[in-house]
RNA sequence: GCCGCGUUGGUCAAUCGGUUAAGACGCAUCCCUUUCACGGAUGAAUGACGGGUUCGAUUCCCGUACGCGGUACCA
């Protein structure tokens, strides 16, 4: 019986056009699912046979430049990625620039850097451009005036006059304990100043003279709109506890409400993913493709879940990164306006494999248990009902437990550029290559941010400025004393100066003279590494060279002294 | 206040009515290693609460609580 339902759901899905598994727990779901005309279920198609043949899918990250690109806005880029990836699709980067007084210079490189990083380039973008170009909306300001005249002119929409001095007015006028954030809607509108509370002459003479106005919405008063989530399933609203949004704005430039609809539709964005916040808004935009007479092209939605702080609850901050030493944004930004700097994901020394890998589970798996993916796992694995609904708190100790085991299952070659740049930021001069390739192989497992290569790699090639032998200076005497100056003879008669061979001359040594190896093993990596930490020491003898292990036995002798 | 969304260990989470409620991070103990890691083993730790529906609820429904989001000529 079940098979028979899903097959059935399955059969609907695809015959509305969804190429995609839809969260559906039960037959109930079905039911509700079906095309049977609940008054206002705007998103549900009428019937199977007036569907289009299955477009392409198209998805937009559609940021708006106004600083870095924190974790959020990363995993939103992802999850869009993802899923055209997997279905072959489009994957496009829109600027949401309609606020010209938020505006940020280098925001918009940035992104673009940040998408390059990650591995996600878009298909079409402001700078790869596309067949719908313009990509950003402060360059398509032009389009949008005919939309909002279009609902003016089917009485969808309405002229307003009110000044930001009146509606401060209106909002405390209004406000009462039981409501205290009054909203511009269907029982206060006609007590403002539009072209639904005044009359055609005065609404054209002030439009003649020259008066500001924007144009709003006029959401009906009681009806229901709902939708299909794709990963909460169904969602409704009361229109009447929406306000009339803003959809033009007073400078002629479209609001997002109005963008973002207008964008989507003009660009045939097939799917429209975006962050929880968006989800109170849902309304005004389903309204707005219904009264543009779009139904049939409105894009399947999906509301992702917020990352959250991970200490206390609420949306991760910029802040919150200070606040508790982790980076929140991709890479570094300093902002040009207060040249407040942020550190970046990058920076800090993560590989963008990890980064994504680790954002991806972020609100999804694949249910198989499995965690480490590339980005073509990811995309192979990708399904959008996975997603969860609830926010995630974000825990950067389980970020860098990505970021180590992506370092430990990454050829040298893959970090060797990487390691080379910190090394050689640090001071360290890296002449040779495949010596390093050697470290790193040597090290990696000890490294779980790449600076930490500083510390784990350094001492091969440099000797340590001042070795610490105070851990054996309590035990230290002068039979040890004497082992470690003869050492330095032995090993310059060794003939053979490999690991094994100069293990065995130190153990035969220690042995002949009845030192414990163990004894005397500590204080040969101090002098050689500089501290209790790194591979097995005749290794790094060995690759060290004779001439810097006599040299760092020698002074290690004086630090002892 | 109102509207919407959410709620499995400290954190990420599996489970699509029947399990001793997976796994991972972190933590603890042990083994390996006379460094630090890696690796291996073991352990502590979970279904917010109350009602239904059902032979049986973590799972479905309804309340409550709590949290979050929204309530701009910002996105």
């Amino acid at each position: 019986m079940r098979t028979i339902i899903k097959t059935q759901i399955d059969f609907f899905l695809f015959g509305t056009h969804r190429p995609y598994p839809v969260r559906i727990k039960g037959l109930q779901q079905f039911i509700s699912f079906c095309p049977v005309k609940h008054s206002s279920k705007i998103n549900n198609p009428p019937g199977l046979s007036l569907r289009p043949m299955a477009r392409k899918v198209r998805v937009r990250f559609a940021p708006s430049p106004t600083g870095g690109l924190h974790l959020g806005g990363v995993r939103t880029v992802l999850f869009n990625y993802l899923f055209a990836r997997h279905h072959g699709g489009d994957f496009i980067l829109r600027i949401e620039d309609t606020d010209s007084t938020r505006f940020v210079e280098g925001a918009e490189d940035y992104i673009m850097e940040t998408l390059r990083w990650c591995g996600m380039e878009p298909d079409e973008s402001p700078v790869a451009g596309g067949p719908y170009a313009p990509y950003r909306q402060s360059e398509r300001k032009a389009s949008y005036r005919q939309y909002a005249d279009q609902l003016i002119a089917n009485g969808y929409a309405y002229y307003a006059f009110d000044t930001p001095e009146e509606l401060e007015e209106m909002r405390t006028q209004f406000k009462t304990a039981e409501n205290p954030s009054p909203q511009y809607d269907h029982q206060l509108r006609m007590k403002m100043r539009n072209s639904l509370s005044m009359g055609e002459d005065e609404v054209q003479r002030l439009i003649s003279e020259g008066v500001p106005y924007v144009v709003r919405i006029k959401m009906p008063e009681h009806e229901t709109v709902s939708f299909n989530d794709m990963i909460r399933g169904e969602v409704s609203f009361s229109t009447g506890t929406v306000d009339d949004k803003v959809l033009l704005k007073k400078d002629g430039m479209p609001t997002y409400h109005l963008a973002v609809v207008v964008d989507d539709y003009l660009m045939k964005i097939t799917h429209a993913f975006r962050g929880e916040e968006w989800l109170p808004s849902a309304p005004v935009h389903l309204l707005l493709w219904k009264y543009l007479g779009w139904s049939d092209e409105m894009p399947q939605w999906a509301h992702l879940p917020l990352i959250l702080k991970p200490d206390g609850n609420g949306k991760l901050s910029k802040r919150d990164g200070d606040r508790l030493g982790f980076p929140v944004f991709a890479m570094n930004w300093t902002d040009p306006r207060s040249n407040e700097f942020t550190q970046g994901f990058r920076e800090r020394g993560f590989l963008p494999e990890a980064f994504v890998n680790m954002l991806a589970m972020l609100g999804w798996n694949d249910g198989s248990g499995k965690e480490i993916f590339t980005m073509d796992e990811l995309i192979a694995a990708f399904d959008m009902s996975r997603v969860h609904k609830g926010g995630a708190k974000f825990d950067f100790e389980k970020a860098k437990w990505f970021n180590h085991e992506w370092i430990k299952a990454a050829p040298a070659a893959r970090l060797l550029p990487d390691v080379k740049n910190s090394l050689t930021n640090a001071g360290f001069s890296v002449t040779d290559d495949s010596y390093l390739a050697t470290v790193i192989e040597l090290v990696k497992e000890r490294c779980t941010l790449l600076p930490d290569f500083t510390e784990q790699a350094g001492f091969f090639f440099a000797a340590p400025a001042s070795p610490d032998m105070e851990p054996v200076k309590a035990k230290w005497n002068l039979d040890k004393n004497l082992f470690f100056t003869d050492l330095q003879g032995v090993l310059a008669d060794l003939q053979d100066w490999s690991a094994a061979s100069i293990e065995t001359a130190f153990k035969e040594m220690a042995t002949a003279r009845a030192i414990k190896v163990g004894e005397l093993q500590l204080p040969l990596r101090l002098m050689l590494v500089g501290g209790k930490f790194g591979p097995a020491v005749f290794d790094i003898a060995a690759l060290i060279g004779k001439a810097s292990t006599i040299e760092r036995i020698k002074k290690g002798l004086e630090n002892l002294a």
